[in-house]
DNA sequence: TTATTTTACGTGACAAGTCACATAATCTTT
DNA sequence: AAAGATTATGTGACTTGTCACGTAAAATAA
């Protein structure tokens, strides 16, 4: 290996370093490992997506809701629930009605061959949170938690990146 | 409203309450979160995606670079960056050239015009990691990436969900 | 030296996610 | 009461990401 060889490898290796304390990479990184893991334990019992099965264990927790009140429960867009509905309705996993006090709505309800493919699946992945719950303490999940939430009001705060500030620097 | 829809919201606000401590979401949501502001500074500079955003910065900090290093860099699959490469290929934003001591390797490289698009959209860039380096202290990001380490290790590591977990649970 | 295994990268298919838009329904203002 | 604004949901287009696969090249084993 050459000289410059040599040098384009320790600037990769120095990359990496430097990366290894980006936090936005990071959490992205750690996300998607985690979602990663999700869709392995799911396919390990059966064929549903990720939205399909949190949109069964919200049912099955709080149901009827409407798409809104999932979305918000996830933190996800209600478009992807949207689309996620009719397939289920044709595999038979809910069934929806025209919300009676809000026409816009569309009420989602588990129907028994949902209840059925939820709990099949929940063992898996309740084993998954008690093992979470293993691996962190409460005092863990509480300073977590915290820096979580400050990160997402860094990143939803528009002051933090204002013309102000951009006067200042 | 009546007792049925009463008994309904308050099961939603209930469920609303139980995700605010679900690790798995909240930190997907935060990782979604700073990726759209990041979508949304870079499309006030110009039009990059993230990830040729990505390809930009990693080359002109350590290029020239392989697809697979920068993948490791990034920690992101290396189709996601072969797929852009080729684009950008198209925009002379990048050149590249088959490795010498590996033929199966793809040197990327930034071109002059590729490391003027970087210098355009970096102020801005540079200008969020400065302003979340006010957002959290040295410390704070020691003990951010220290949980963020020991979560990784729980979605990847089998152990916590083998057979011998199951057979005591 | 040959055979086998592993690796780099390009490609395709699909899921998860964002944003824009449209339509209908609801709410608020005039 | 009518007009205007807001909201719920469905849809389409696109990005980001995963996984499987194929091919060529490199590494390892026989």
């Amino acid at each position: 290996m050459t000289t410059a060889q040599n040098d384009r490898v320790d600037r990769y290796k120095a990359r990496c370093l430097t990366q290894e304390r980006n936090l936005f990479g990071r959490l992205q990184a750690a996300a998607l490992a985690s979602r990663t893991q999700a869709k392995r334990l799911l396919k390990s019992k059966g064929d549903l997506s990720i939205t399909e099965w949190r949109v069964l264990w919200d049912l099955a927790e709080a149901g009827p809701l409407t798409v809104t009140e999932m979305a918000s429960i996830q933190r996800t867009d209600h478009a992807l629930i949207s689309r996620t509905i009719p397939a289920m309705i044709e595999k038979g996993y809910v069934a929806t009605k025209t919300g009676t006090t809000d026409r816009r709505t569309s009420l989602v309800a588990l129907t028994a061959a949902g209840r059925s493919v939820f709990e099949g699946t929940s063992v898996i992945m309740s084993q998954r949170r008690a093992a979470l719950s293993t691996a962190f303490s409460e005092a863990d999940l509480d300073v977590f938690l915290g820096l979580i939430d400050r990160f997402e009001q860094f990143v939803e705060d528009p002051k933090s990146l204002s013309p102000a500030t951009e006067g200042t620097a």
